[in-house]
DNA sequence: GCCTAGGTCCCGTTT
DNA sequence: AAACGGGGCCTAGGC
């Protein structure tokens, strides 16, 4: 495709929001919160009907380059070449600039349509409602007293007592790291200064890693293993529990 | 296009590795780390050469779902539609299953070639580089030692001295929030106990968070400014005199 | 292989 | 608007 054909179906189409999916050979710069500059090579760039910009290589999980909605995007014809300039309308602002060297494909669509939202579970959030239900897979004799505890440091995920010792509890759904062990010792902490107490933590995840284990046990906090696959099954118990009654 | 034809299509294409871009109806499903589910709409399908599988829909940056490299991905039809399964053959096992409703564009191709490597700049290491360069920038008395000094808690991207007090700083290219005070002031504390003198610690950032502002005055350490744009001056400046040299 | 820290992180929620 | 924390974060580098 020529220069000036592109040049005149990327403003149609950027102008009409249209879905635009553009296969080049191209070479692209970029300023704003970092810089960065890549050489011509072969690229799949999506343009969005919001304005969201996204440039593939052909290989791995990351964008090479992207731009946030919203944008104003255009196409213009600059030395015969079609150059692509996009811009952030709000902060952080920042553009880029790709230069497109040849054509391989190009398909622009309009009117596609999305209204569904994801549904996504497993996550620390469905961890909480779940043992909110269930304190005695914190510990037999955990008795909760509040979700989401807010103090000065943060929010302490499940907050409660075993007998007359009082304890915080950290929930991660994916495996923790330092980070996870830092927060609940911070926690931690604070309340053994105001309550002038000791305080039992646990940090619940469905793994630990070694060095913040170390640590987490030094500090004489609990791990305490919980897998978010457990949630389907409890789901699923429920569910034929329900189902047979 | 015909769910049998898009079946043999896909499993013809992914075989030969192309690079596809599948436009369809579709209802997605995942397994994984977390678990989703969303309904039937529009959504943009990219299959790269690596075997990497990624999904968006008309809106927004992130991909509403995705398969990362290495994975094994197939096209079979069932009860009459188009199913794309896609498994992950290391660790984190997870698996997606995209049912096909209805194509919209289908297009595949071979041979994308990409060599060139983006040269990201304006990042903390560039920071770092400059700095070590420009160490009175820290402080007209610093005097640089390490660069990226290894100690237990980890690394410390520049330790020195001004006059016979000790100091550690921190970069970060971005504003500074809570962990980087926090991290600053984990590596203050283990050299103070280990030193048994007082630390001069010094977080240098384009900015700040409120909060961890407030800690960081708190705790007796200093925030420096230092943006980023800066490498950008100092960068034409030196191209500027070695052209007048 | 695991672990750590950076990132143009993105994103939603709350203040 | 800024701030804060989760995320299927991803990714590169080190060990």
């Amino acid at each position: 495709m020529d220069a000036q054909i592109l040049s005149e179906r990327l403003s149609t189409d950027l102008g009409e929001r249209k879905t635009t999916v553009l296969t080049c050979s191209c070479s692209i710069e970029y300023w704003g919160r970092s810089r960065s500059v890549i050489g011509c090579g072969d690229r799949i760039i999506l343009f969005k009907p919001d304005s969201t910009v996204i440039v593939h290589s052909p290989r791995g999980f990351k964008p090479v380059n992207w731009m946030s909605s919203p944008t104003d995007t255009s196409a213009d014809l600059e030395d015969g070449r079609t150059v692509v300039f996009s811009q952030r309308t709000v902060k952080p602002y920042e553009e880029m600039k790709i230069t497109v060297d040849k054509v391989i494909e190009y398909t622009s669509l309009p009117g596609l349509r999305d209204e569904e939202k994801i549904d996504v579970t497993h996550t620390e959030r469905d961890m909480r409602d779940y043992l909110e239900k269930h304190p005695r897979e914190v510990h037999p004799d955990f008795r909760l007293k509040t979700v989401e505890h807010h103090i000065t440091p943060g929010f302490i995920d499940l907050y409660g007592k075993i007998g007359d010792r009082y304890v915080v509890v950290e929930l991660k759904a994916v495996k923790a790291g330092l980070p996870a062990v830092l927060q609940l010792k911070r926690y931690r902490d604070w309340l053994r200064e105001k309550l002038r107490q000791p305080i039992h933590a646990i940090l619940m995840a469905p793994g630990i890693a070694k060095n913040p284990h170390t640590l987490l046990k030094k500090e004489g906090m609990e791990f305490k293993k919980f897998n978010v696959h457990k949630l389907e099954i409890k789901k699923e118990k429920n569910t034929l529990e329900k189902w047979m009654n």
